[in-house]
DNA sequence: ACCTGAACACCGTTCAAGT
DNA sequence: ACCTGAACACCGTTCAAGT
């Protein structure tokens, strides 16, 4: 919004900086070269003494979203104790970390699907769960499954196209209700649910969904699903 | 590749089929309205007749997706018995048919989780695993947690950035054995992870992950939960 | 060394025009 | 009705040129 003044020089990581900071306000697509470069008050071929292209600035932004998940978790570590911790506790935390992350730029597991190569950060986080696990006893083989189990569960909550932000229109018209009678019609099961659930959250509760418990359960679900096979 | 005679009018879902082609072929980037256009023998304006443009177009590959798991679905359950399943076999059938789909069209999640409409098609899913669930005894409340435990998984395990392909050179070269020495310097539980799945694999597997049985697993994860807490 | 302007081959989309 | 050609505002990227 407000127009850079920006007498630093470029630097790919002020490059990067300003390429997250687009893509969180306008989404991916405004991430432009042209856009991106007016952003930091320089012409767009100036990217490229920073940057090789496109892809390597896509590459970049999967870099950098992983390397806050890094620093959040060390942060979120630094508060608790000295390592007392199980394996359970810490890997909860790691992934309430990681999807607080992942929901400040919701454009990030998207874009780690669609690039071909894996970024280098990743499998640091890879190697600091495992230690966990084995720390906690874990095999390799099961930790191997835990890894691919916990780290497709934070990406795809954040994909999931459900839950959509209750309606902002006036809540005495209350067209919502409108729309579940027709619902009802047709997803008999589907406007039970959600009929249902409004009921049991009161009428103070803002949309029926509420994604971050819902997230919470299923990570519950898998730690408990470990914890079980470990024996 | 091969030139398109294409006598047959155009229609939106002769445009959306030739967009799945396109994407499975050459990934989503080289699905454009005046590629899409040539490869049906057509100018790119010739597409707007059908399609009011290129969001909709979007949105219309990932009906077409979500579509196609229906089906899908359907063949499946056509080949079982005539209702006797359990709630059980009936979602874990499910849940491995949607993932065949995805696999198909690995940027169909990416899509998905892009998109800000939320499409028609998946209430039809919804509703159909809400039928399933609540028919196990399932109240509506469990079976909204289960919808979204088992959906993010499904989309989450195809945007995994794991399992590379196997290297593709020699194998008597064994560049992989080289580059496991050079990670266990700085990654040393990954190394033994990989080192420890190769052994137990044998030589004479490609690569050291099987996604699809690390699917089933986490799946199975998901469902055993889900039957305890149903008690 | 870092940045730029002009240029090229591509986008999505509009609009007036063809049949 | 369905399709088209020319045009407009945008892309990513190259390259020769500036400082």
């Amino acid at each position: 919004m407000t127009a850079r003044t920006s007498r630093k020089p470029l630097s790919r990581e002020r490059v990067l900086g300003a390429a997250v900071e687009l893509a969180d306000a306008e989404g991916l697509g405004a991430v432009t070269m042209r856009r991106l470069a007016a952003a930091l008050g320089v012409e767009a071929m100036s990217l490229y003494h920073h940057l090789p292209g496109k892809d390597a600035l896509l590459d970049g932004l999967v870099d950098t979203v992983v390397g806050e998940i890094d620093v959040a978790v060390d942060a979120a570590a630094a508060g608790g104790d000295g390592g007392a911790d199980d394996w359970r506790a810490t890997l909860r935390r790691r992934c309430l970390t990681a999807r607080e992350v992942m929901l400040r730029h919701p454009w990030a597991p998207g874009l780690m699907g669609s690039r071909s190569a894996i970024p280098a950060g990743v499998y640091v986080h890879y190697e600091a769960i495992l230690a966990t696990l084995v720390g906690g006893g874990f095999s390799y083989h099961l930790a191997h499954r835990a890894l691919h189990a916990l780290g497709s569960m934070v990406l795809g909550f954040v994909q999931e196209p459900f839950s959509p932000a209750p309606p902002a229109g006036a809540p005495e018209d209350d067209p919502a209700a409108a729309d579940l009678a027709a619902m009802a019609e047709v997803l008999p099961h589907l406007a039970a649910m959600v009929a249902s659930e409004i009921h049991d959250a009161g009428e103070a509760m803002l949309g029926w969904c509420d994604s971050q418990t819902e997230f919470e359960f299923t990570l519950d679900l898998l730690l408990d699903g470990l914890a079980r096979r470990l024996g």
